[in-house]
DNA sequence: CGTGGGACCTGAACGC
DNA sequence: TGCGTTCAGGTCCCAC
């Protein structure tokens, strides 16, 4: 899932939803999703109150409480992560691989047809600043003029850019290519050689996609859901994203498939050139 | 500093 | 039906 909109969909749906379980009891069928190690994650939270939930970057942060501490449980999703709430005799999801069992009748199942996303026990506020020392600011807190001056640091392709952790945290593929398609700029323009006038209209293109990924409950395009199994409609919403062979709502080109960075990017060559 | 490739894993879609 | 290929929203590590 695993951008901004989705992982905020997600700790908005479970603020209202887990805060004050207590968990009582925790399973799992694949040590590796559960970290460090499934014996030093179940000690860490059993037994433990959860008092909030956050979001930075791409990863939930859930708050634990107990007499004396507060620890923190941190999940990415990677690609194909899903964080569902149900009651326990619900009948059983796809794909969980770890479930964390409520006092009430309540769990959280983790599934992961991919394996590539994790729940990690993280001790104290120490640590916790620890897994986030290298993430750059969210894109929601920055102004316009930090924007300006993190792409004036790199001549690397723009759409690279914008979807590196460390420089500015949250933007993945989906968001990336619609933002760059809307501002008409090509995904592999050096950052640094894009125009004020061209950084500005990408900077509000960003906040006009990620907002309504927001507003639509995330892109449900194959594995993204959210807490009670529902699908997000950003897909219905897609700029460029995945419409290779269609053509472009500005001028009627067709729509291509290349990769930038290693990565799928849809353009229209027309709208966005170098 | 930057990019390109492979690795991590499994599932789905598509061509033959 | 079955097999092979390609692709997948993320990140990390290594070679060049």
């Amino acid at each position: 899932m695993p951008e901004l909109p989705e992982v905020e969909t997600i700790k908005r749906q479970l603020t209202k939803e887990i805060i004050g379980e207590k968990i009582a009891q925790v399973w799992y069928d694949r040590p590796k999703i559960l970290r460090p190690t499934p014996k030093e994650f179940t000690d860490g939270v059993v037994g433990k109150v959860i008092v909030d939930v956050q979001r930075r970057a791409k990863l939930l942060i859930i708050e634990l409480s107990s007499k004396e501490s507060r620890s923190y449980v941190v999940s990415h999703l990677r690609l194909s992560g899903r964080l569902l709430v149900r009651h326990q005799n619900d009948t059983p999801d796809d794909y969980v691989h770890a479930t964390l069992k409520f006092d009430s009748n309540k769990e959280l199942r983790f599934a992961e047809a991919r394996l590539f996303g994790y729940l990690q026990y993280v001790e104290d506020k120490r640590a916790l600043d620890e897994v986030f020392k290298n993430f750059g600011p969210e894109f929601f807190d920055l102004v316009e003029e930090t924007f300006f001056a993190i792409l004036a640091t790199t001549r690397k392709a723009i759409k690279s850019l914008l979807m590196d952790q460390q420089k500015i945290a949250g933007i993945g593929n989906i968001y990336a290519n619609d933002a760059l398609y809307l501002a008409g700029i090509h995904p592999e323009t050096p950052a640094n050689e894009i125009s004020k006038e061209k950084a500005e209209e990408l900077f509000s293109a960003l906040k006009k996609v990620l907002e309504e990924g927001l507003k639509t409950g995330g892109a449900s395009d194959q594995w993204y859901r959210q807490i009670h199994g529902e699908k997000g409609h950003y897909q219905e919403h897609f700029k460029i994203y995945g419409k290779t062979g269609q053509s472009c709502d500005n001028c009627g080109t067709t729509i291509k498939r290349i990769v930038v960075g290693g990565r799928g990017t849809f353009i229209c060559p027309q709208c966005q050139r170098k």
